[in-house]
DNA sequence: CGTCTAATTGAAGCATCTCAACATGCGTGG
DNA sequence: CCACGCATGTTGAGATGCTTCAATTAGACG
């Protein structure tokens, strides 16, 4: 049974808190926009003032922002029911763009829907609130992420958010997931260059942490990364109910 | 004329939306619990709950976040008026902790008093909302400038944003600023080492661009430091009146 | 004045970058 | 189905930006 595309974002909800039948309801009604991108193409571009959010129903998305210097930040990297701009409701000119990484479906709803929605279920209002400031939980883990720790933490620290992100979204194998991002990525994600990055995967894989077979990524050694990765997943916020260990 | 403790408030989210005298009158109706702080003091901890927000007084505050393995980044810098923790209303255990870069007062509002400001005006709501998307810009804009940016343009960058956040807030001259920050910290802050710190600042102050007298930093060539630091105001996302060029 | 913190300087080491070549795999068109 | 071409991954070698360690100087404060 297929999931319908207002259920992948009542699902990503739930991953940060409970949504009641009402909520779920009224989530229900929203009119989405759908649209299809090829890898690589931009989604919403930076001093664009959308008139829309954003929610990526399938795919791998990512904002980013270019320096004129010609290089490339990924700010974050976004899973199906994602949305990664809510911003846009209050930001009208957007300081970053969003792009593909992958083939990706992406819908888009009308601000005006949105704020009805949010008056009409201050439940969802601060729910939506707090997907936004999680959001910003992870921005701050990022700079920590490439302002403190050296390129093998930084690398082996992204797998593991990504994995526990997939994870309670349903879009991970209990030891491994398929996250199709190329090297050169993974270096704009983590402020390194593309051949470090290659050879820092060397270094995890020879460690028995992690092991890849083109897109999909298996975790070999999950304590293991973690510890490599100083990574404590207590930033993302999750439901008590999602946090396996707790 | 002193400036009222509500009113730096006021003063701080009229840079970034238009506050009319409804909700000003509002804000000056929220009860303040006042406190001090010494010179590197902890004014929330990392791991807390906390049941109040923070607002920012007078002196210089930041929030940080340790690594396991002992190092300290220091995620943004706040100013009179700045309330970092709105976040607390909606994520219950601090995933980070501020504390007092300088003597420092500060005022706690009681998370009820906020959320029944909120619903009495959307307003309001809509503002504090918007100040939070804006923090998480600054949280982007500090990725790329530490992921991507070189030691010398990620310390002009932060004496651009700091010289430019100061100045709306009018705690700035017209070409200097007192800032008292130690070059240790604005190592934490840059993901750099307090010793190559000292030296881009005397390399900055070579090239004509800064000059500092104690904590007081002159900005003898804004185009130059600007262009240095790559840096533009955009991601402030301040009120259009305040931003000069526009 | 003496003490403590912060700023400064020098020198050596290393993590990471850049450049450049080569290998591999995959989609596409012939 | 093969051959080609392009994107991606891999490897080597040299350069460098930044770190670390350690010592010295300069300021601030009681």
């Amino acid at each position: 049974m297929a999931i319908s595309d207002h259920d992948r974002l009542v699902r990503r909800l739930q991953t940060i808190a409970a949504v009641g039948e009402d909520e779920r309801a009224l989530l229900g009604t929203l009119p989405l926009r759908e649209r299809r991108y090829g890898k690589g193409a931009n989604i919403v571009r930076q001093g664009d003032k959308p008139s829309e959010c954003l929610l990526i129903l399938e795919g791998l998305a990512g904002r980013y922002q270019m320096t004129s210097r010609g290089r490339r930040q990924i700010l974050s990297l976004h899973f199906s029911g994602d949305m990664p701009d809510l911003h846009s409701l209050q930001l009208h000119t957007m300081d970053h763009g969003i792009y593909a990484l992958t083939r990706a479906r992406a819908a888009f709803i009308a601000h005006d829907a949105m704020r009805a929605l949010m008056r009409l279920s201050p439940r969802l209002s601060d729910i939506l609130m707090r997907d936004v400031l999680i959001d910003a939980s992870i921005f701050r883990q990022w700079i920590t992420n490439i302002g403190q720790r050296t390129a093998r933490e930084r690398i082996a620290h992204l797998f593991c958010e990504v994995f526990v992100r997939m994870g309670v979204l349903g879009l991970a194998e209990a030891h491994s997931f398929r996250f199709p991002i190329t090297q050169a990525e993974l270096g704009d994600a983590t402020g390194l260059s593309p051949v470090h990055v290659n050879r820092v995967l060397q270094s995890l894989r020879k460690a028995g942490l992690i092991a890849s077979r083109g897109d999909v990524h298996e975790i070999t050694d999950w304590p293991g990364l973690r510890a490599a990765a100083d990574f404590s997943d207590d930033y993302l916020h999750l439901r008590s109910d999602h946090d396996h260990a707790a």
